[in-house]
DNA sequence: TGATTTCTGAGGTGCGCACCTCAAAATCGT
DNA sequence: ACGATTTTGAGGTGCGCACCTCAGAAATCA
């Protein structure tokens, strides 16, 4: 059987109040005999049984994702895994809402911030580029007793409270797969963007170049191109790129909206095909994948992204430690066969 | 505030003996009256609060893992993880144990299975090569009470007791991976396996050789080495093969454990070094991967397989629904970036 | 030493649900 | 309409813990 917190009492020689005082952290009581105590627990191994506690505390827990407002079919994979998650957590007391807002906008999102009721919530995830007004408002919130943590964007250095994947090595991966699914000629590589304002489009940039420059140096990669979300002009600024680039070998899709390009490059003859690499798995994406339009994705699982933010705010909330190796988001590679 | 049962009673103008009676699927209750719960229950959003659920039953859960009994470090790694749950998860009552076999004996296992007693265990999770004996005794263990799925092995046409990957589709990874990252030159490829009599190995072989012989005509897969996890065997056969086949364009490391075939590679003098691709990452190829001696891995995540078998186990003791795309095991693919 | 402060024990309550009993009501078959 | 059967209601108990109160014991101070 299982030691209760009675049998811990009766092991330590204290009364269950004591073993109350101890295991919640309250206060009066004597280092030694919180010591007893401790030594009780390690000796009985003793865990306390998180479904009491829970129905005891009758807490619930009320998170809040704060993402950019597009119509990015990454963001629609997210939102519908976070209405999943909802269901399967909700026995759990879990409930998460969904905000959008205008990610480019950094005072707009620190004023939301500012304004988020720590009654409402428990907890926010915030997908948004990093900024001094967001890290300020930030800091200002957990001051008024709501976590928060950065989610899939806004990663700072050596963050140990950042969801997603690390966008240098990210685009280091992309590198390594251009480099070895590209003809070992000189040509040049194409990168194409939505904007390169934004930390991650960086980040990812020079993890791409690093790899290529050190070890395909036959490979000239081009200066990215911005669509800005806007279909002419992505179509202009990409046609005239491939005009004046013949010897093309490979495109690699920086941002997490690839159906434009590929449509465009779809839509384009080539002498040779060139490699394809892109990020982030979307319906549009897996089925350019398996017709090997596209050769190669980069991807985190939006599944996993959001039950991670989720199990750290809440394991934060109860001052509880977390399972590192499961809260670790893969770079993955798919290509078709392991789709 | 969230409904409770009561709540529920009183919307569906039934008592809460009723209720009890329709949400724990007990009999006795008219099937009109199951209906009208059912529609509170929709209507109110109401959701069982699972800690209380769960106290209240008492309930434990005791799971058991049925490994092979091999020095292999792959299977190292997997115990670490059933260790690293264990403690996870104690706080939800879920204990595992980890009973090792010699996984070529069907008739042991099917003993072993057979021995299990009821009362001991709620489940349990098999990690053997399918066969009549082993899929009866698992049969026959259902009947006796005991949970059991199959475990990274013993995959049955089109089952969803199995956690673990389609060992067909890593091959035909593989196979993609390989025949990109070799020249486009008439060359032939190494398999190397530890015995090609496991399921799992064969297919493999089959998937890497689907995509090789349709898209990469020019190479020509050799037939599997069978080092039977014997050393001076696998140094013989390897350099037999190496000498009458100068033309190597890359080797498969077909089984999960990689080490010995890699230090004979390793040792061995190359005009090109051939591309290599191997299964699972354990520290010994994880280094390999580093220092490029390994190309690429294909790899399954041990810690998301544990932790997938305990939440299925469990949820099919409970006569729960799982997060379907929470349990799928992924094919991942690792080069040195994404590591 | 007594007075003050700090610690500890005993006991109670309730969280939401599972599971039980027994009696009363509704429905059925004939 | 009758008894036989099925369905429902009312009520109780306990799971292990958090959180509370209040009195008494122990340690500390003057």
């Amino acid at each position: 059987m299982r030691p209760t917190t009675k049998d811990l009492a009766a092991a330590a020689g204290v009364s269950l109040a004591t073993v109350d005082r101890v295991l919640n952290g309250r206060s009066g009581v004597r280092s030694d005999t919180v010591e007893r105590v401790n030594q009780a627990i390690e000796k009985m191994g003793f865990s306390r049984n998180l479904a009491a506690a829970q129905l005891a505390r009758g807490r619930s827990w009320r998170f809040l994702f704060l993402l950019p407002r597009t119509g990015d079919l990454f963001l629609a994979a997210l939102k519908d895994r976070i209405t999943e998650a909802n269901r399967a957590f909700a026995a759990d007391m879990i409930q998460a809402e969904v905000r959008e807002i205008h990610e480019n906008d950094p005072h707009q999102i620190a004023n939301y911030l500012g304004a988020i009721d720590p009654d409402e919530f428990d907890g926010v995830a915030i997908m948004a580029p990093e900024s001094p007004q967001v890290r300020d408002a930030k800091a200002r919130l957990t001051e008024r007793g709501v976590d928060a943590i950065s989610f899939i964007a806004g990663q700072t250095s050596r963050d140990d409270d950042f969801v997603g994947i690390d966008n240098h090595a990210a685009g280091a991966t992309a590198g390594r797969l251009m480099g070895r699914f590209a003809p070992p000629v000189r040509a040049s590589i194409l990168v194409i963007a939505e904007t390169m304002r934004a930390r991650d489009s960086l980040e990812r940039r020079l993890g791409f170049d690093e790899v290529i420059n050190a070890e395909y140096p036959h490979l000239t990669v081009l200066p990215s191109l911005e669509t800005y979300g806007d279909s002419e002009r992505a179509q202009r600024v990409i046609r005239v790129s491939l005009a004046s680039h013949p010897e093309l070998a490979g495109v690699y899709l920086l941002a997490s909206e690839a159906r434009v390009p590929l449509e465009i490059l779809a839509a384009t003859r080539w002498p040779q095909k060139p490699v394809i690499i892109a990020h982030e798995r979307t319906p549009f994406t897996e089925a350019a994948l398996r017709r090997i339009q596209v050769d190669a994705l980069i991807t985190q699982d939006p599944g996993h992204l959001v039950r991670s933010a989720l199990r750290i705010l809440r394991a934060r909330r109860d001052k509880r430690g977390i399972l590192a190796s499961q809260e670790r988001i893969r770079i993955e590679v798919l290509i078709k066969e392991n789709l």
